[in-house]
RNA sequence: CGGGGCGUGGCGCAGCCUGGCAGCGCGCCUGCUUUGGGAGCAGGAGGUCCCGGGUUCAAAUCCCGGCGCCCCGACCA
């Protein structure tokens, strides 16, 4: 790689750059034309706006929804092929590219190692692992009939490398990663690039020889993309998640919290969890008194919760609710939670270890009683009572049409055992804290794999004592995609994107008022090659159009400053400089205005 | 996969119900004017009306089939 002296840079703290020296695989364009830097330096873009692919609209698409995807299409940022399949025009994908150097680099600081693998897999790898009948999966056939697959990640490639090089113990550690398409038959792709069918995802593989080592890789893990995300201007949050079908030792996702974003997010000081996972404290309810035995009461057609509390005037969280599931295929066992509350079946599942349903209908009937009166007394069958369910009476179903039992008591009246399977809500608290919850997107994740891959893929190693050992794994994702999509969400306003200064497109936006061949356009040019002495990357707009479209074009772009070249400040020996996050002007006195520019930028967020 | 909606010039839309010259705004091209917040005047270019079939003297419009795209939900190693 062309390490280029990076002398002259206005922030050494982030020392890699878009467009230097990079020999990576994938379309990555020199933007604009380039002109020649001096011999061991930056070789600088020379980018006026007259010329480049940047094609801006007023409005946006008509299908769009979310901000970012509003705002990066208006932007020209991005364009749609098809479906969840988007196209980066050149200035999204400096932005893009921006984020995949910030990654790359943290990556490398913990050892991780970049490499390729492809992205067409043969079927045969997918088969042994198990996971060939995933409906994501693209699956094709070649020439020859050979079934193959478009990788959705690459666990089975990676796993199968190492396991063919690796032998010893001395071999491990190893931290390998790369940056490759990703592509997933998704059911639903939506808002621009926030879910899509095909996008460019970082992610890394750690082998490790047992559980303690793959801590440390994981830890290290944690520190890089803390530090990613950091450097990305991002707003985020670590949240413990699920670890899903794939079952696993323990997960992280990295959420930046935004509008548009598909995951909610518990957050309690010192706390933060996916909802699907979160465990929180629930609000108290207030019980009636109580009654020596369960009572019947009458409830003709009421079989739902709001309609009971009210004809009973207790509130909701005085009873309890039955859900009803099929663990297994086959054995019934009934959960029970505040009537308040809800069924999170991600947490459920785990409580279960194992696979359920909800029962059908004739099922409940047959084995319960009517649908919408069923209760626990006198079932039949294993209980699991939420743990929010605090001793005292409760209102449940009387296992008879039209009647329900009030008095009824958890322990006196029926077993069960406890478990925690509701979905917390806002108001909950943590440790005292009180929960929140947030929209936001998952622009990473982090997670341990154990033996998963490493046993079907047969990746061992052998021990200091000879002993054949399996390789322990994590494996860990990043999508630059997201990462932009969030920013944009996360700083846009009325005019359009704001971005944070590192992953900007460009540095700064030089708007040349007046009309080509004006005194306001010779100073602008002088002052762009000044700029680009000071190593900022500089979008210079030369073109022939009035004042407003050229700020509003400015603007909507979101580069982190905007200078004016224009008559109002130049006879005062002046030229305007706008910050777009706030949209505040000041003026720079003429003399020394790059390095005084390259100061501000350093300052911005 | 269930529900809803949409497909007409580069973008946003009207026209469809009630069949009869394919329109509007923005953008684009040329000229002149204009140059600190999407400017003005004049002239101009650009459309297999998503595709296929049917009905009809005649289809953007009605009927049948298909494709594509969006939104909500389900789903999301």
């Amino acid at each position: 790689m062309g390490r280029a002296s990076r002398g002259g840079r206005p922030d050494d703290s982030w020392p890699a750059r878009l467009g230097r020296g990079r020999r990576r695989a994938g379309p990555c364009h020199e933007a604009g034309q380039s002109e020649p830097g001096q011999p061991g330096t930056l070789r600088r873009h020379v980018t006026r706006l007259s010329g480049y692919f940047l094609p801006t609209e007023r409005e946006p698409p008509a299908d769009a929804e979310a901000l970012s995807h509003k705002l990066m299409v208006r932007a020209g940022l991005i364009r749609q092929v098809g479906s969840g399949l988007w196209s980066w025009l050149p200035a999204g994908w400096r932005v893009h590219q921006r984020i995949v150097e910030i990654v790359r680099e943290e990556m490398n600081a913990i050892g991780g190692q970049e490499m390729l693998m492809p992205v067409l897999h043969p079927a045969e790898p997918w088969r042994r692992s198990g996971r060939y009948g995933i409906d994501e999966l693209f699956k094709l056939k070649d020439r020859r009939g050979a079934d193959m697959v478009l990788a959705m990640t690459h666990e089975e490639i990676v796993t199968g490398h190492v396991a063919a090089a690796v032998r010893s113990y001395r071999d491990l550690p190893l931290i390998l990663y790369h940056f490759q398409v990703k592509e997933r038959d998704e059911p639903r792709p939506r808002a621009g690039v926030l879910r899509t069918r095909e996008f460019v995802m970082k992610d890394s593989y750690t082998f490790d020889r047992d559980a303690d080592s793959l801590d440390v890789a994981y830890q290290k893990h944690v520190i890089a993309y803390d530090r990613m995300l950091d450097r990305c201007g991002l707003e985020w949050y670590r949240v413990e998640s699920d670890v899903g079908m794939m079952g696993g030792l323990g997960a992280h996702e990295y959420m930046a919290p935004c509008a548009a974003g598909e995951n909610e997010v518990a957050i309690a000081p010192g706390y933060a969890a996916n909802v699907e996972v979160a465990t929180a404290d629930a609000q108290p309810v207030q019980l009636p008194h109580r009654l020596d035995a369960p009572e019947p009461v009458p409830t003709p057609g009421m079989t739902t919760i709001e309609a009971v509390a009210t004809a009973l005037s207790v509130p909701a969280g005085a009873l309890l609710k039955a859900f009803p599931v099929i663990v297994d295929g086959d054995r019934m066992s009934l959960v029970m939670l505040r009537g308040d509350h809800r069924v999170n079946e991600v947490k459920l599942r785990s409580a279960l270890r194992a696979d359920f349903r909800p029962a059908h209908p004739d099922e409940v009937a047959e084995r319960l009683g009517p649908p919408g009166f069923i209760g626990p007394v006198g079932a039949e069958m294993p209980i699991l009572l939420d743990r929010a369910v605090m001793p005292g009476p409760y209102v449940t179903g009387a296992n008879a049409p039209d009647e329900h039992l009030r008095g009824v008591e958890p322990g006196r009246d029926f077993a069960y055992e406890t478990v925690d399977v509701r979905s917390v809500v806002a108001g909950d608290t943590v440790a005292g804290g009180t929960i929140r919850i947030e929209p936001a997107i998952e622009v990473g994740n982090i997670f341990k794999l154990g033996t998963r891959y490493s046993e079907p893929l047969a990746a061992r190693y052998l021990d200091e004592s000879g002993r054949e050992q399996l390789i322990w794994m994590g494996c860990y994702g990043f999508g630059p995609a997201r990462a932009a999509a969030a920013a944009v969400e996360q700083y846009a306003d009325e005019q359009g994107i704001s971005w944070p200064r590192v992953i900007a497109p460009f540095d700064v936006e030089l708007v040349g008022l007046g009309r080509p061949g004006s005194d306001e356009r010779a100073l602008a040019e002088r002052l762009y090659a000044e700029l680009r002495e000071t190593g900022l990357e500089i979008l210079y707009d030369d073109r022939d159009a009035g004042p407003g479209e050229k700020f509003a074009d400015a603007e909507l772009l979101g580069c982190p400053l905007r200078l004016t070249v224009g008559r109002r400040t130049i006879g005062a020996g002046e030229i305007e400089v706008q910050v777009r996050r706030g949209r505040e002007s000041r003026t720079l006195p003429l003399q020394g205005t790059a390095e005084a520019v390259a100061e501000l930028w350093r300052t911005l967020p």
